[in-house]
RNA sequence: UAGGUACACAGGUGAUAGCUUGAAUUACAAUUCAAGAGGAAAGUCCGGGCUGCUGUAGGACACGGUUCCAUCUAACUGAUGGCCAUGGUAACAUGAGGGACAGUGCAACAGAGAGUAAACCGCCUUGUCAAAGAGGUGAGGGUGAAACGGCGGGGUAAGAGCCCACCAGUCUCAUAGGUAACUAUGAGAGCUAUGUAAACCCAACCGUGCAGCAAGAAACAGAUGGUUAGCGUCCUACAUUGCUAUUGUUUCGCUAGAGGCUCAGAGUAAUCUGGGCAGUAGAUUAAUUAUCACUUUAUCCAGAACCCGGCUUAUGUGUACCUAACUU
RNA sequence: GGCUCCAUCAUCUAAUGGUUAGGAUUUCAGAUUUUCAUUCUGGUCAUAGGGGUUCAAAUCCCCUUGGAGUCA
């Protein structure tokens, strides 16, 4: 878990960015460990709305964290993400994911894509 | 149809995956069980508890607050019931609701005059051929948010509470009702100088002066200082010798409390008294959920961060009673 | 979480409770100029929202909204 503020500067300013229209992510690859920061402003809406959305973002990672390569990770919640369907968000996660290159591919998979 | 008042609820069950705390088991990584946000948890507008500022007690000054009456409360700028005023056809609602003969200040513009009153037009007397001038007059005109009681009669040169009747208002007294605020009736007095205290202020009452759980305490780690004391200012008395500031981590503070539900009694009510019942929210990147299905009125505003009592604001649905108008 | 403070034209700011809320910059129109700039003249634009006190509120009081600072 990402905690100090340092941590999350260092990430915004040397990782890679990916943006959707309800997730944004931030993601530098490091190895031996693995960090998740969730970040959301007081842009996105009242203190039940930014729950609701920390939330969403924890349980999907929950999902895929096994997937990921080691790096640290921070999520940000964009105005759409309350609202938005659980489906459109699970799409919008991946899509992300793979604008960074974090997903680890499997020796298959790779021949599949080349 | 429109409006008013009071109250209730804020979901439940199941499946899969998961979070926080506690307990148990096994033995240091899991498993099982139990519990897990509100009506406003919000705004931080009041009142307390609690903690610290060497301590305790007292006085003066200053500062801040409150302001019809009674009751309730740990306390309150709170609540309940009443009184008065204002708004509304009404049900009902709202009210910082003491004092303007203790004093000071202010009332722009307009207007003759804005607080010791005041003579622009007009009216009357005088004066004159006619004017000018001198004097009286607050009844009439006009100005303004506001012009010093209203109306009628007497009176007068013209007028004026100058005098009288009625009405309005002020003060005093008496009687009746009420715990009281106050209300009703009667008598008398003088003949009556506006508003503003949410301007300064005066009176009465209250206050623990300041800071706030990021208060503060302990343990460990190390180092660097400050001083004879202070918490609105000043003063007095007594006690004490060491007190105190800064940094990091962890633990405590941290949740059983002026608590909740329910029954009976007292009270118009707020509330009080007695009995019974159930029961660990306690995080710190901050848990209490995600995705579905069924059910149903099940949706809104919205997330505890030391804890309580209020106030204010946001907000869905339903129920009961009341008022007005119309129709049958 | 606690405490403290602020809000006036598009921007920076004035204003003892009392005239139509003033000034500068900007912007718009016109004049000057062969044209542009400068200059001159005139105009547009505001008291955060809602109540109350007062004859009268930007100003005094209350509530709400938004914004800023500070405390480990």
């Amino acid at each position: 878990m990402l905690k100090l503020n340092s941590e999350f500067q260092r990430v915004y300013k040397r990782g890679k960015s990916a943006h959707s229209t309800s997730i944004a992510l931030f993601y530098l690859p490091l190895e031996g460990e693995k960090k998740v920061g969730y970040t959301a402003s007081k842009k996105v809406g009242n203190a039940v709305i930014r729950n609701h959305c920390k939330r969403r973002l924890r349980a999907l990672m929950r999902e895929y964290s096994d997937q990921l390569c080691d790096g640290l990770y921070v999520w940000v919640a964009k105005l759409p993400l309350h609202n938005n369907e659980f489906s459109d968000v699970q799409r919008d996660f991946k899509y992300v994911l793979k604008r960074v290159n974090a997903i680890l591919v499997s020796n298959d998979d790779k021949k599949t894509l080349s």
